[in-house]
DNA sequence: CTTGACTCTGTACTATAGTACGGGGTGTAC
DNA sequence: GTACACCCCGTACTATAGTACAGAGTCAAG
């Protein structure tokens, strides 16, 4: 398996070495004993970073991937109970990409009504159009 | 018009009163002349405020916010500008949603492969899960 | 055997978005 | 006419997720 100093990791990992330090001080990471003057990591820590990140882009915090992980190390842990947590994330989900639609659809609107204008808008238009999704039509 | 102090103001928008204080502070939120001892507010400031919450939902941050609201301060903005701001936001919508989308797919594919197993999960195969999007047969 | 790149440890700083608090002043109700 | 809730202002603190840097040590190439 092959050896790397902190450095090398966090290149491979595509974090920078701060970032490995940070996730090894919110214990996220394990600190490995040192093998001479430095510590050394493997492809393993690797991987751990490169799931912290996915794990990020999916919408978890630290502390959510900090439990997840954590739920691996504790024995007898079901897949019913990372469901129960990824069904929870799920909700999240939706719910943010409706919000999302629906703004979009309110942008869209009022893109289009100013589309066809050159007028000076006036600030509770927007406000309708952003915060109630009414028709803008200024 | 009805007139208030600041405890009702943040009660009827649902933040706090310091809250109303910060966003005052980071010129999101004018502050207005006093009556007397204590500053009033009136109804257009409840509605700011229940924008300004309503935009952060839609992921827009503070400082975007206080942008949007800046753009109908100012004189002569024409709706041309305001298209061009609109759609520079709807583009960025439009990715957030489809980032949301990807993180809502992988995980059902989660919640799916756990679904049909109470076994312990070791890491390795929840990181592929979450990492690699590969199917979950733990 | 020296130089330069890298590591270790600890501390401090950044941005975002608030939240809390202390020490005053005030306004209304009883 | 005073008690009490509320306001004002400034400062400090919280959490999240890093980023930066100082000062010391170390490894490896030339």
């Amino acid at each position: 398996m092959e050896v790397m100093t902190i450095g090398k990791l966090a290149e491979l990992a595509g974090v920078g070495v701060e970032t490995v330090r940070f996730y090894q001080r919110k214990k996220i990471l394990k600190v490995p004993p040192k093998t001479g003057a430095f510590r050394t990591y493997n492809n393993d820590d690797v991987q751990k970073i490169i799931f912290i990140k996915k794990a990020q882009e999916l919408g978890f915090t630290l502390n959510e991937v900090k439990e997840l992980l954590e739920l691996n190390t504790k024995p007898r842990i079901t897949c019913g109970e990372v469901k129960t947590k990824t069904l929870n994330k799920l909700d999240e989900i939706k719910d943010k990409i409706s919000d999302l639609e629906k703004m979009k659809s309110s942008l869209e609107q009022l893109a289009y009504a100013c589309d066809s204008s050159q007028d000076s808008i006036r600030q509770y238009k927007v406000q309708e159009c952003f915060s109630f999704g009414l028709g803008c039509n200024c």
